[in-house]
RNA sequence: GGGCAAUUAGCUCAGUUGGUUAGAGCGUUACAUUGACAUUGUAAAGGUCACUGGUUCGAAUCCAGUAUUGCCCACCA
């Protein structure tokens, strides 16, 4: 007998050992799953979490989704693969050490010098990492260890190396200049996040830039006009409209310059004089308009905040100098029209609070635009498109899809390099005496060759995460895929946050269609965000957090699991809670319970046959929780292969909950103990196998009570196949005993109050006939149960549902109004099903409802047709 | 400022392409409970589906507008 199994799940007694069980069986790597070589491959990625921080529950929630789906696979037979790794995250990384190093010893990263500082963080990043993976095994996710990656190891280094130098031979990778967020005291780029904003009031100036010049422009930098080579109006103003188009040349303070008048729709009509004048080297809009205009640029500051030689009386004055003095030159030549105080944003650095001057830079670029032959004549921008657009990806939910198409059609060329030290240096070097350039793995030949200072953008390398991992470039050769490679990739699912569609997602789908000319996945599932029980987002700061390995420990992985599961769906944020998490804990408990209960009352030791069960020996309630197991299986295979895992979740916990706990088994105890047997298992194998993609330790637990071998590689059930399965409506069966026993309860209380229920048993009247017995174990104390054989006379009554079973209870019924309703029904559809088939020409209605004929057509005509008979069908019985 | 989304029971959310009486969990209330389940059962109360129009025989669902909230992008001359 089973001595221990507990009144209560003790889930931190059994996960561990369950885990490691897991592990020790090699099945987390595919190759040893003993599959046929016809076996598909279905594999996921992890995105990489970054090595910042140590995982927080949102990761949690992204690891249960991506667990489940491999599980379910692999327990449907895939090749199920899901690789382990994380990401270096340079910039992010880079931050959290400086910071830290500021704070602790108040030095910077240059009072250390590149060796040092990247000690530093190496040391950093292999700490969070362990801790990153040690929590990740702890949630018994069933990754391929023998995989796992980084993306700034050693592997993953070549593979970047080899990215690079086949597009600069390519000419995809491109030397440039672009404006960058520059620190006049720090003497460093600043990335956007480094970027604070203070408010403060400033002078708006109004003025022309020659007599001559027809429009005025405002501005609160006089100084950086002296490099304008462009005014901009909103393309819709109509004041400036004869304008566009020309330029004109205009002497401004002493400085001659072009000016090309030119559209851009986010000028804003109503501020200023709604026209801007455009200084492509120092404003980062002005530089977009630029690029889109093919503007020149002229830099007027340089590196330390100072004017540059060539402007006349203005050079070598400092940004403030050279300010006051335009003022001035503008006030004498009388061309200043206005000078007003507004508030306005300040981009400040972050650290020292300097202003922030943009200012141009060298920089490496892809291009995005240009086209490869070896893409069929497209560029990486249009092939990237294609893919989204033709179905090739698809997203869920779709509306994402949108979204990065939105954002590759406006995609400029991408800069891949970073000014920061924590990252894959870029293959360059340069000599510095000739200006030469090579790119390559090492420097060439010489002494004077210098490497590149910047590295690489981190979705540089990221955005190789689904080849990189699986052995690229080396199981690439000859154009061709080879090992791994061949087997893995093109990945199926990419489960990752909304947020990244455009960092992230859209860099995979480019430079896998360059390296590979394939898609890096099939699928992208945008997963919400978790946030605490208020709706906040979880930080550090707040304290509002809810530490995974704590839920953990406290209420287990399956609550976890469960818990972060259900109630969120794709796309959409999702709350947690303790209250949440202790909901599952309960639900895992009576899962538990239900085992014990079984286990114990009908010693059902170890059994590894599957039970047989003969069909004849059914009663009607054996039949009905079949037929729902059946309705079941459906649902969830139909609702993963969906990607609505809450509502595959829901069906789940309402079958075992309400269905077979609360009801069959309830039922179970008025009948004869034993003959319940092989159903009690065939029913329990069943539930522990669907549930355990979404709660693995506590399924594999219970199967382990009965089972020498792991549920984790069992077979998947198969919808439609089980013992003794019927069509029909038993919901109904379920209805009426539910009926009877609440007339029950009530009965206690209105001793007065009677229910009357009239069954029509049509072609299943000795299934009913057996139900009777059920309906009297339950002692109902109703005497006037009827139940008609087909074709006896059925009584005026309330008509409850559709199916082979029917209840008719007595009471009242308007059935004129029902039958005319269903005609009304009716006389629509069938209007609505020649208008699709075309036999009537109903012009009116293909008028009113253009797109639904012209584009729904099949499914829908099929969908119509069947309502209608079943419609009709109905219309028969009343 | 631009883009995207959300608004359904006290709370958290479902609602599968428009279809009979809009669902679930938690919470609340009542009753039961030596039970396989100090974590159970049975029920009850609770909704103008944000608002206003429109399309339709029919709208939570489709369209337009309004309001509120959230996210992403940009940072403003």
């Amino acid at each position: 007998m089973s001595e221990e199994f507990e009144k209560q799940y003790n889930p931190s007694d059994y996960e561990d050992t369950v885990n490691k069980e897991w592990e020790d069986s090699g099945f987390f790597n595919p190759d040893n799953l003993n599959l046929s070589d016809k076996a598909e491959s279905y594999t996921i990625v992890l995105p990489p979490p970054n090595v910042t921080d140590k995982l927080h529950v949102g990761h949690a929630s992204m690891i249960a989704i991506e667990d489940l789906l491999i599980r379910y696979k692999r327990m449907n037979g895939f090749r199920a693969l899901w690789i382990p790794g994380t990401d270096h995250a340079a910039i992010a990384t880079q931050n959290v050490v400086e910071k830290r190093l500021f704070k602790e010893t108040g030095k910077t990263r240059h009072d250390l010098g590149r060796e040092d500082f990247l000690t530093k963080v190496n040391d950093f990043a292999l700490g969070t990492q362990e801790t990153i993976l040690n929590q990740i095994k702890k949630m018994g996710a069933s990754m391929d260890w023998s995989r796992l990656a980084f993306t700034l190891d050693e592997q993953r280094g070549q593979a970047v190396k080899k990215m690079f130098i086949d597009m600069y031979n390519d000419g995809i990778i491109y030397r440039g200049e672009r404006v960058v967020n520059w620190c006049p005291r720090c003497q460093s780029t600043l990335a956007d996040d480094e970027i604070e904003y203070r408010e403060q009031a400033t002078k708006l100036y109004t003025f022309k830039y020659s007599a001559d010049f027809p429009i005025t422009i405002s501005t609160t930098r006089p100084e950086t006009k002296l490099g304008d080579t462009a005014v901009a109006v909103n393309p819709k103003d109509e004041r400036y409209k004869k304008y566009i188009g020309q330029t004109f040349k205009v002497d401004f303070v002493g400085i001659p310059l072009n000016i090309k008048i030119i559209t851009d729709i986010g000028v804003e009509m109503e501020f200023g004089t709604g026209a801007l004048g455009v200084t492509p080297a120092h404003s980062m809009v002005d530089y977009q308009m630029s690029l889109k205009n093919d503007l020149a640029m002229i830099k007027v500051i340089d590196e330390n905040g100072k004017i540059h030689n060539g402007f006349g009386e203005y050079s070598s004055l400092s940004v403030a100098e050279a300010r006051e003095k335009v003022v001035e030159n503008l006030r004498t030549q009388g061309l200043m029209i206005k000078e007003e105080e507004i508030q306005n944003n300040l981009s400040v650095c972050y650290r020292c609070d300097t202003g922030i001057e943009p200012i141009p830079s060298k920089q490496w670029f892809i291009n995005v635009d240009k086209k490869l032959e070896r893409l069929g004549n497209k560029s990486l921008k249009e092939i990237s498109l294609e893919a989204a657009e033709k179905n090739e990806i698809n997203f869920t939910p779709e509306r994402f899809k949108k979204t990065y198409i939105d954002w590759m059609n406006n995609l400029h060329d991408w800069c891949i390099s970073r000014q920061i030290w924590y990252g894959h240096r870029i293959p360059a070097w340069y000599k510095k005496s000739k200006g030469e350039v090579f790119v390559g793995e090492n420097a060439p030949e010489g002494n004077d060759w210098t490497q590149d200072e910047d590295t690489l953008d981190t979705w540089f390398s990221s955005g190789m995460w689904t080849f990189s991992t699986l052995g690229w470039p080396d199981n690439f050769k000859d154009g061709k895929k080879i090992n791994e490679l061949a087997k893995f990739h093109p990945t199926q699912l990419l489960d990752t946050g909304s947020e990244i569609i455009t960092l992230w997602v859209s860099r995979m789908i480019l430079m896998s269609y360059y390296a590979l000319g394939e898609k890096p996945f099939s699928n992208v599932y945008l997963h919400g965000m978790i946030l605490d029980e208020k709706g906040k987002k979880m930080s550090k700061s707040k304290g509002n957090g809810i530490d995974p390995l704590e839920v953990i420990a406290k209420y287990g992985n399956d609550a976890l699991r469960l818990a972060l599961l259900i109630g969120s769906t794709p796309g959409n944020n999702a709350k947690m809670s303790w209250e949440k998490i202790e909901a599952q804990r309960n639900f895992v408990n009576k899962l538990w319970n239900i085992a014990r209960y079984i286990i114990i009352n009908y010693e059902l030791l170890i059994i590894n046959e599957i039970p047989e069960v003969n069909e004849k020996d059914l009663t009607a309630a054996d039949e009905w929780i079949i037929y729902q197991l059946n309705t079941l299986k459906l649902g969830v295979i139909e609702d993963i292969d969906n990607f609505s895992f809450s509502q595959a979740g829901e069906k789940l916990i309402d079958f075992i909950w309400n269905d077979f706990a609360d009801w069959y088994l309830e039922v179970c105890k008025f009948e004869n103990g034993n003959s319940k047997k092989p159903i009690l298992i065939y029913i329990l194998r069943s539930i522990l196998k669907l549930l355990h993609p979404f709660a693995p330790f506590v399924t594999e637990v219970i199967w382990k009570k009965f089972n020498a071998s792991l549920l984790m590689v069992e077979k998947y059930p198969v919808a439609g196949s089980g013992a003794g399965a019927i069509k029909g409506g038993f919901n109904i069966i379920k209805n009426i005993v539910t009926t009877i026993r609440n007339a029950r309860s009530e009965n206690k209380v209105e001793p007065a109050k009677k229910v009357e229920a009239i069954i029509y048993a049509g072609e299943n009247f000795e299934l009913i006939k057996q139900n009777e017995i059920i309906i009297k174990s339950l002692k109902t104390g109703i005497n006037d149960l009827k139940i008609l054989k087909k074709g006896e006379k059925i009584p005026d009554a309330i008509y409850v549902a559709v199916g082979e079973i029917e209840i008719y209870l007595i009471g009242a019924i308007d059935t004129a109004k029902e039958k005319a309703r269903l005609e009304k029904e009716i006389a629509n559809l069938e209007k609505f099903v020649s208008a699709l088939n075309g036999k009537l020409s109903n012009k009116e209605f293909a008028e009113k409802a253009p797109e639904k004929v012209v584009t729904i057509e099949k499914e829908k005509l099929t969908k119509a047709e069947t309502e209608l008979s079943k419609l009709k069908e109905q219309l028969l019985k009343i």
